[in-house]
DNA sequence: TTGACACATTCCCGTATCGGTATATATGGT
DNA sequence: ACCATATATACCGATACGGGAATGTGTCAA
């Protein structure tokens, strides 16, 4: 087994941050792929292969309209990412802020500990 | 050049759902590993490997107490993904699913279009 | 039909993943 | 010192990513 496909959910799709701007290009209204190649400055094939993780997801739909291809936001699939992220939302708040940084000086005097980070 | 690291940032980090059960779990206070590894229900290894990535990205921090390691949340690196979805939650609300519905028609109308979806 | 344009797909390569298994590094107990 | 417990790290194999370059597919125009 390795590594999820970036096609297995909105959040692997998005972990990507080409894919990401693409959509926040595509917030702005659709757009046809050389427009989107023309603003992100990434080669023409790569585009085109992020867009299809992004369809494959769910984020983007396609319609086609004379030889090009216009590409649309669909926000629904990003739902379960605000969803998920959103039950954590209280808990960078000032007040955690505070509470953290009183910990960690308990800590500090409890203990004459050095930094455990990398 | 292949994906980018799980480390990069969070987003990555989080992409991962063993990660996400993990932060839930330490969601409800911190933890040690073994607590983990029973909940999970995956080999310590694993859960380590995860728990280092966590770490890297800052998603967690960790106290030594006697032979056992502390897991403790620390969601504040999650801001920069509720901050960035958040920018769409209008986007799936109910007006506009109407909104894409009706688009859908209308296209459906001007052209016996066939559905462009995998 | 031929050619230009818009886009998608394919192949190659280097890299990093995740899980599994084995081993190393603490720390505490006796 | 020795053993058990708790955790981290190293190594392996399979997978598939993401960029680059080349090529395929579809559509319009003359």
């Amino acid at each position: 087994m390795a590594r999820a496909a970036t096609t297995a959910d909105a959040f692997n799709a998005v972990a990507e941050p080409r894919r990401r701007q693409i959509l926040d290009l595509l917030a702005g209204g659709e757009r046809p792929v050389t427009d989107l190649v023309e603003r992100i400055g990434i080669a023409q094939p790569q585009v085109s292969k992020h867009l299809r993780v992004l369809r494959e997801v769910g984020l983007v739909r396609v319609r086609g309209e004379g030889r090009q291809r216009i590409y649309r936001l669909d926000a629904r699939r990003l739902k379960p990412i605000h969803d998920w992220v959103g039950r954590y939302e209280e808990m960078w708040s000032e007040r955690y802020d505070r509470l953290d940084a009183v910990l960690e000086e308990l800590k500090r005097e409890e203990r004459g500990d050095g930094g455990d980070d990398e």
